[in-house]
DNA sequence: CTGAAAGCGCTTACAG
DNA sequence: CTGAAAGCGCTTACAG
């Protein structure tokens, strides 16, 4: 064997590099190994540096557990993920893991069909900094064993009156009004909307905002179909049964993109319709496919870099002092005007 | 204050359960706690038993980090992600984490734009039992530095000829062959082909089978879109620059869905034509907006249920044994045939 | 400025 | 069948 490859298998083989193989090395004790990478300046500079040089060029990578173990801070955000169906949760999942990563946490995903139950043991085990609920359709009477698991919570897009809980918002209630203004003020008479999960605190808000703002444009009620959830045969379905209670609708507000794309689907393939001159159509999220020419969706798009920053305020709070008071945040989205809300009967838009 | 409000104030606020707790509460040692709780048949089958109930009771639950820092498992699987804009990606990590939190895995999310440098360092501190890289797009030079931390790999919907690392993949070969037979049976004389990222196996994979089917179908040589990227604009553009290459083209396969979206919205809007009528459009992955009624995309379903059992698989055998060999492992795709790529020339269909 | 010692909460040889 | 002791790799009072 040749001596190149026999030193690549010692190497993989070999055990990691502790502190106690650099005090070793260093000549000092695993105290000041530990005082100096932690930059300490009660360590002589000259030491300090001396070590953190050997460690480098050991290659010493501090041991996650050792480090969980003796701290207080685990270093992990939980992060609780169960309707991925929506392309918007993707995307913050990643961003908000790359944010995390940055800062030195790890992320853990947990994942959980019919509710959390099994979730709130593993919390236990590993005592997070924080737990993230990415999840808008996670039932609120999970929160409870969150809680008695005194772990820090943070609920990203999804708000629950009195839950000892931080929650980050768009402001949905806004977003809707946005829509409602637009609409009317584009000369739509007869709205409707499209709800998802009525639990959701995103569909109701949503929908409150629609309401208060036809309500000050002085239009009538809109049609509402409700009880659904936030999928594509939502729309396309509650688009049919909408279409079937009344012929006049001129506009449709979905609770989100999703949403509103099976409704678009169902205006041009079942009803035969077209959009927008017989039907505007309004999402709420403005995902990725919002923007192409086939779906080329009006859309409230979610201030989701600034929702990301502010959970990462929210969890610098929660290290600092982990009963911290919750906070909750509502932050304004963004009304995306495209063409399936162009201006009614051929005017000319903006 | 009540009662009640006291009682759940201390709750929180108290300390976490440990074996200590228990052994006092059940009068033995800590040693015997813990050999129960793992159910080790050499302590006495009563008294095993009252330790689990007073375990129960007590609401213990292991400290991670504890058992992380004395085990050599550390119960880790570190979920390497960087592109996400696919959906089916989202799709595989949420079933994977879901699958391996069943099997008490905690899933930790790495995420890198560049590369995955900074992410080495994490695999070192944590050490997890394997490394999963659900990532089409990352460079196979990195591979190398995994492979340095002494973690097994296994790459997800990527093969690296010669890499230290086990790989679980469609049959993109097999795939690519079925989409070109079914065009040619469907009659179709000038077959293209929209790269998505050159550099991925995937993409390799699924052109070599096209090729190879075009081939043994005696149609002549397709022509070639290349040097994209896995995305909408991709597929927009790319369709825009083969019609511009030649106009005779009536079907074309793309790298995948997202692609093939792509392309279909630049062929009814900015070419004017129809699909299936003009120009057959066909996919791969079979994401959920396939299947819709306004892209009905005939495409190549993954095994993704299959895929991810044969993950579990492998980390099954990777914890038994560290260092066993690397496996590759290409499952059969189903060709899934939709409006997209019905019969040309109006002849009917299957 | 540095070191010896204790301890985080577990598991596992080693005795008995 | 059970317990005392050592140790995983760190951090941090407490001495000096």
């Amino acid at each position: 064997m040749e001596g190149a490859e026999q030193k690549r298998i010692k190497q993989s083989d070999i055990n990691r590099i502790t502190v106690k193989d650099i005090a070793i090395e260093a000549g000092v004790s695993v105290s000041t190994v530990s005082r100096a990478l932690a930059n300490d300046p009660v360590i002589a500079k000259e030491t300090r540096e001396r070590i953190t040089m050997k460690a480098k060029e050991m290659g010493y990578r501090p041991n996650f557990f050792a480090r969980g173990l003796i701290r207080q801070r685990s270093g992990v955000v939980a992060l609780f993920v169960n309707n991925i169906t929506n392309p918007f949760y993707p995307e913050v999942l990643v961003k908000l893991s790359r944010r995390l990563q940055k800062m030195k946490l790890h992320t853990m995903i947990f994942t959980s069909d019919d509710g959390v139950e099994d979730s709130v043991p593993a919390l236990q085990e590993i005592n997070p900094d924080v737990a993230i609920l990415l999840a808008a359709t996670m039932k609120a009477d999970y929160l409870q064993e969150f809680n008695d698991s005194n772990t820090p919570i943070i609920l990203f897009n999804r708000y629950v009156a009195g839950a000892r809980a931080s929650a980050i918002c768009c402001d949905n209630i806004g977003g809707g009004q946005l829509v409602a203004e637009r609409l009317a003020e584009s000369g739509r008479r007869h709205l409707a909307f499209i709800e998802g999960l009525a639990t959701a605190s995103t569909n109701a808000d949503r929908l409150t905002g629609y309401l208060e703002g036809i309500d000050a444009s002085g239009l009538p009620d809109p049609v509402i179909h409700s009880g659904g959830d936030f999928s594509y045969e939502t729309g396309y379905d509650g688009m049919q049964a909408l279409f079937a209670r009344d012929q006049r609708i001129d506009a449709v507000f979905c609770a989100n993109d999703i949403i509103a794309v099976g409704a678009s689907d169902c205006i041009r393939r079942e009803l035969g319709l077209r959009i927008p001159e017989d039907i505007a159509i309004v999402g709420f999220d403005d995902i990725a496919l919002a923007s192409w020419p086939s779906h080329d969706l009006t859309t409230v798009r979610q201030p989701m870099d600034d929702m990301i920053e502010c959970v990462i305020t929210e969890i610098l709070r929660f290290q600092q002092n982990r009963s911290a008071v919750p906070k909750q945040y509502f932050m304004p989205g963004e009304l995306i005007i495209r063409g399936s809300a162009k201006l009614a009967s051929g005017r000319v838009n903006e």
